[in-house]
DNA sequence: AAGTGGTCTAGACCACATC
DNA sequence: ATGTGGTCTAGACCACTTA
């Protein structure tokens, strides 16, 4: 027979057609590029829809492809690497920290970041929201959870509103003195709201970073930021913007 | 008319169907229960297999469900805390980390760790495999790529094979003194190899963890460790074993 | 209005684990 | 042998952007 080689594993077609693009991502596209149609692919590799789907959806999540309903598949720019854990001693809203306050309000905590800040379940506490750009494109967005306990004076902060107040809070919680932070990232989808904020649609795969302040032997306030994971590469210690290629020259000898 | 809300922006089906299973999950099941079969899940909520199957893969990324082919769907246990950037001043393999070495061989590594390394694309290192099990599971695999610069002593190494040879690696390693180290977290997916390693398919969600190591003024050596995404919360920091809850009794005032 | 990606359906068959 | 999740198909319609 003229067959060569038995497929005993047969490898998903997806898989395959995701090794074949990614290779001709590498080689025959640049960035910002905008592939063919869905229809018009899944037709040329012989395929249906939905297999062919099944192959950009990982290409995306691994930050080869955009795609954007409406508009079209482009070839995405490498991850921008995001600093993340720089400076364990500085409170959110120091000088020079990468937020822009949007809004606080007062309201309940999910149970998680409760059990977190060992307030009760049904105590409400300031919720300051955040927003983080880098290169003009929003790849973050922030809750900051501060108990009234954490705030030494309530007065300032009833007294403004909007980023104002936001404002308010942080520049209180700054008068407390940290004592340390720890942080934990894990995989996430995001809600609709964080997905309005980070133009992306719902359940879009998020990188979920937990932050926790301590000051006066307590958790002072906790944070919990949102990063698109197909665009954002976190970056911890001091290598912030070190770029990391995808192989544009493959050519194994 | 009976109708009391124009709905104005349809929520996907898959969506709501998630929003149900979360709930459901949180109030009705508990750890380790298996669901009813998809076919059946599919009927009940009135949709078709592959509509259900699109919440419960947002599921399984969020780590609330773990899905076995030949088996079933299982409530999935709490993710595990998993520390990561515990000691910044000490080498891969040194006394008390998490890593356990497999193999040792020398191969041309990705472009991408080349470039961190300054070595040549086609210049060949020691890649040492390693792998990391916690609670009895195994959470991450790692390659670890070692340029001929940083191993002074080469005849101990390739007099070994295997583990030990990994092991000798290690050790030649942890004579260079260590001026730092930075790390980098990453979406990514599971390579075939990887997915084995990790009792997962291919393709499966991982955080992929690079860690340069600083030595004699440039990078020794590079990690790359991929931790599945399903089941881990990386850690940074002092809070390794804090355990985060799914609202047990979310009950609203 | 036309073209894109996003959602959804109702089937079919396959790979795998278990009995 | 049976039952599970994984892959795949060939359609249909919807939401959104752009012209």
């Amino acid at each position: 027979m003229g067959t060569t080689q038995l497929e005993s594993v047969p490898e998903p077609k997806y898989w395959h057609l995701k090794t074949v693009l990614t290779e001709a991502l590498d080689s025959e596209f640049s960035v910002g590029e905008i592939l063919p149609n869905e229809r018009d692919l899944a037709a040329r590799f012989g395929v249906a829809r939905a297999t062919l789907r099944q192959a950009l959806e990982q290409l995306e999540l691994e930050g080869r492809l955009q795609r954007r309903r409406g508009v079209g598949t482009t070839v995405a720019p490498p991850r921008v690497g995001v600093a993340v854990g720089t400076d364990p001693h500085a409170w959110p809203g120091a000088p020079g920290d990468a937020w822009r306050p949007v809004d606080c309000t007062v309201a309940l905590p999910p149970g998680a970041v409760a059990d977190l800040l060992e307030t009760g379940r049904d105590e409400r506490v300031h919720t300051v929201r955040r927003s983080r750009v880098t290169h003009g494109r929003p790849v973050a967005a922030d809750l900051l959870y501060v108990p009234d306990a954490s705030v030494p004076d309530l007065s300032a902060i009833d007294a403004a509103s909007g980023a104002a107040r936001a404002r308010a809070v942080l520049r209180e919680l700054q008068r407390l003195e940290l004592e340390g932070q720890d942080q934990a990232v894990e995989l996430g989808s995001a809600s609709a709201e964080d997905a309005k904020e980070l133009d992306r649609l719902p359940g879009a795969p998020v990188l979920v970073v937990t932050t926790r302040y301590y000051a006066e032997d307590r958790t002072a306030a906790v944070s919990v930021a949102t990063y698109r994971a197909d665009t954002c590469r976190l970056t911890f210690g001091d290598a912030g913007d070190v770029e990391i290629h995808h192989d544009p020259e493959r050519r194994a000898s």
